[in-house]
DNA sequence: ATCCAGGTGATCA
DNA sequence: TGATCACATGGA
């Protein structure tokens, strides 16, 4: 992997494993918006940024070269080696070599705490063009304006002082829905900070998730992809409908089971490389609506 | 019209 | 612990 710095952009060369339409299409953001020109623009902390790709290179716009080593590196996992992990996936499991091909640029973004925890609150029992709607509804009428950037403006997500002080009519206008008590609640204990959220990835990931799970709003699944997402906590297998019904389908003969039961046997076999391997299963999953007519 | 969407919390056995 | 239900909202 190559770093420099053109008239235009900054340049990664030679970036393996590295898909920007998987890794944007797979639910973890729903904040990075596809282009005319099919590259993606995003409001991270409070920065606009464009990514391109063309075959292993890609391409960062209105960055520069030293955030992009001291920052978006890191953003995009692009300090993992994927070669390795998928070696080690198929050594434990040899009959996922298909989905982990189909997904094969995946990556985890470290994602910042806050603002995956309330997208993931958000994301109970919601459909993902919905999430998207509700968390631009935040952020155009909540978050700071950031600038303009291709003739589109862009607001940065709101903070959690900016979510505690509003009421729950207006989450609701947001259309946040039943979820606008969990949010202030949630928002609120962040903002006392009665639990640390950007302190949670010193913890072991048991611990961690404990923490989280003491949020309104947060239950396992929620917790486990806040942990994995935001924390590197990498040994969680958070298990939604689409993993449930994949994981039925590819390890127990199609017999359904608890959700809690295909989780513990998920962690168990895969240990460090759950969440991976649930990325991967979850991509699958949704893309060839697995389980579904 | 009815069901469902990257579930959670409350209630009851 | 485990099963059941309500919960906003909008798209299919």
């Amino acid at each position: 992997m190559r770093i420099h710095e053109n008239s235009s952009a900054v340049v990664i060369e030679n970036a393996k494993d590295f898909d920007i339409h998987h890794i944007f299409s797979s639910g973890q953001s729903v904040r990075w918006k596809k282009q005319k020109d099919n590259s993606y623009t995003c409001v991270v902390k409070d920065k606009i940024i464009n990514v391109s790709q063309i075959d292993d290179t890609l391409y960062l716009k209105n960055t520069n070269l030293g955030d992009v080593k001291n920052f978006w590196v890191h953003y995009f996992g692009l300090d993992i080696n994927y070669s390795i992990i998928k070696k080690e996936i198929l050594n434990i499991s040899p009959n996922l070599s298909h989905i982990i091909d189909f997904g094969s640029g995946l990556r985890i973004l470290n994602q910042d705490e806050w603002e995956t925890l309330i997208n993931l609150i958000l994301s109970a029992n919601n459909s993902m063009q919905m999430l998207e709607k509700v968390v631009d509804n935040l952020c155009s009428r909540y978050g700071d304006y950031i600038g303009e950037y291709e003739g589109e403006k862009y607001y940065s997500f709101p903070t959690p002082d900016k979510l505690s002080s509003l009421s729950l009519d207006e989450l609701r206008e947001c259309k946040v829905g039943f979820r606008d008590k969990y949010i202030k609640s949630t928002s609120r204990v962040i903002c006392n900070n009665d639990i640390d959220l950007y302190n949670l990835n010193k913890l072991d990931t048991k611990s961690c998730l404990d923490n989280l799970r003491e949020l309104s709003g947060v239950g396992e699944k929620v917790a486990d992809c806040v942990a994995m997402l935001s924390m590197k906590k990498y040994d969680v297998f958070a298990v939604d409908v689409w993993i449930k019904r994949i994981m039925e389908d590819i390890y127990f003969n199609n017999e359904s089971n608890s959700v809690k039961k295909i989780r513990l046997f998920a962690v168990d076999k895969f240990g460090d490389l759950s969440s991976f391997v649930q990325q991967y299963l979850f991509f699958f999953a949704r893309q060839n609506k697995v389980g579904k007519s």
